[in-house]
DNA sequence: CTGAAACCCGACTATGTCTATCGGGAATCG
DNA sequence: CGATTCCCGATAGACATAGTCGGGTTTCAG
């Protein structure tokens, strides 16, 4: 159960991407440096998030990358997914096609309700809550309390 | 964001160990046939789970493995703890121990947030509610959500 | 038209983790 | 004694992760 370094980086340059200007675009390279991150690999990072339809990016001299869509309709959850893959999964499995004999469904339950209520979480942050540093008032209790 | 396989047989195989009679043990062989698991891999995750005070072992001819404490003292959090370490991690780093630059605070806090979400959903089951096959009521609900 | 800027992409490496097995040693009990 | 059972370190193979390299392609400014 672990947040990945493509994961984490993903979401630290999307945020970048969102502080710009609308319709600005900002070269991977310049993400890189003001985000800290290594630039190979983020370039690598961007790929995935513009096969997802999160980022779009353009070529040449004065190209560079900028969002999609409005930051506010860009979720945390939608990043991770595109970089990692599908959240919540169980050797590989989605809980729901985990075979269990009978008795045992409440273990597949609690998988289920694990997945759920870390998704409820990603998919209730978006970009424009990260670019502006204030999270929804449900979450940020989450994080605050012991 | 997944689950090892560890942490799924080191759940299945306490479940077995709960459904025992009060002070019985069973042989790890037997878990394993029980809830068909890899025997050895097994051994290898009830170590963890002694190690962590979790289970008793007795050697020996009639020996075997029990619970050391009573089904519901017994949470998913800390099974899962002993045989993967500490849940929510990023980058292998605990989210409060992330260093991000003034005015990214929120990132922390998602990370914290998400953190705090799964860690309450395997804090409030128990051995108990899975032997019985019966999870707390807030529990299945998050499950059964869209 | 030329050249610099910038993305595009597959190959590659290094390291580690995950899953699992093997084999032998030590304790326990009948 | 000898069968049972845990104990534990070594090992192996597959895969994932983190990150780099090098060269190709597109685009635009001048």
């Amino acid at each position: 159960m672990q947040v990945s370094a493509r994961a984490e980086y993903a979401v630290r340059a999307t945020v970048e991407l969102a502080r710009l200007p609308a319709h600005r675009a900002m070269s991977a390279e310049r993400v890189a440096m003001e985000a800290d991150l290594p630039a190979k690999f983020l370039e690598a990072i961007l790929t995935d998030l513009r096969h997802a339809g999160i980022v779009q990016t353009q070529r040449g001299a004065q190209g560079g990358c900028r969002l999609a869509r409005a930051a506010d309709q860009i979720t945390v959850a939608e990043i991770i997914a595109a970089v990692e893959g599908p959240i919540g999964l169980v050797r590989g499995e989605s809980p729901a096609a985990l075979a269990y004999p009978p008795g045992n469904d409440a273990v597949r339950q609690l998988w289920t309700g694990a997945q759920h209520a870390i998704g409820r979480v990603f998919a209730s942050v978006t970009l424009a809550h990260l670019a502006d540093d204030r999270l929804p008032a449900p979450i940020a209790r989450l994080a605050a309390e012991a």
